[in-house]
DNA sequence: ATATGAACCATGTGTGGTGATGGTACAATG
DNA sequence: CATTGTACCATCACCACACATGGTTCATAT
């Protein structure tokens, strides 16, 4: 059976000059497609290439926005069986893994800041410690 | 009175070919001189000007590094009359901001990771948390 | 065979930051 | 008038990264 028409058609809209990144458009248009109970748990999600093929983007896009949506547990990939809406995507696609990096970020860079520490020193200092897996 | 010849001079080399910033080779050898006591608290420095004239740089590459020394309290500008070595010159050389910045920074950065956070996501939400002053 | 996600190879474009340079101008002071 | 530090204006090359693209290959399983 080569798809059976029951896939959850996705209304996603990509729009190519809009500032945000395909990638993260993608995410944005699954994760409120859940809140919004237009899918749910148990639902399958078009492949990557399927998806990448309708919306005319690389597969390698959707595959991307497919991985950090599993990362956040608002999909499930079964292998070769396919991809699925997670049993608590919804609760997880309210949950901003990035929010809280902001907001742990923003602090600490408000307390550099209040300590007389350049915004170039921060960013340097960044870089070297994303640089440094090590230690 | 025109310089009357007791300014110290500073034996500062300058490398272009070094990957290490001008304005923190300069940073680093007068902090090395200050822990050295080749120069005390109370001793003048060079004017900017003079400095950059005599190391072949730019007048703002000498101030950045001046600028950058003096909220480290290891030197001390006293406007129309100079600049000057700090009377705690010697402890505030050993501290080293960078250090503390570059520490906290690893321990978020770590943290981050563990969470399942992409060091990409990392990247994006650090510049978006330096571009937002207002927070 | 066909299709899945995934892991590699690779390229190109655009953006944004750093470092360093130059010039001009200022108030304060000698 | 000369000199101090400082604050603006500006430009340029360099580098790192994000994003997106393309192609190939893989084990897995129908």
């Amino acid at each position: 059976m080569v798809h059976m028409g029951h896939i959850k058609i996705m209304e996603i809209t990509i729009d190519i000059d809009d500032p945000v990144p395909l990638f993260a458009q993608l995410i944005e248009q699954i994760k409120k497609a859940v809140l919004s109970d237009k899918i749910g748990p148990g639902d399958a999600l078009p492949s990557i290439r399927q998806l990448a093929n309708d919306l005319e983007l690389n597969s390698k896009t959707v595959a991307k926005a497919y991985r950090l949506l599993e990362r956040d547990s608002v999909i499930q990939t079964k292998g070769y069986r396919g991809t699925f809406i997670h049993p608590d995507a919804k609760s997880n696609s309210t949950v901003d893994l990035n929010e809280w990096v902001m907001t742990k970020l923003n602090e600490m860079i408000t307390t550099f800041r209040e300590s007389g520490v350049t915004d170039s020193e921060i960013r340097i200092a960044f870089g070297n410690a994303m640089n440094n897996r090590g230690n």
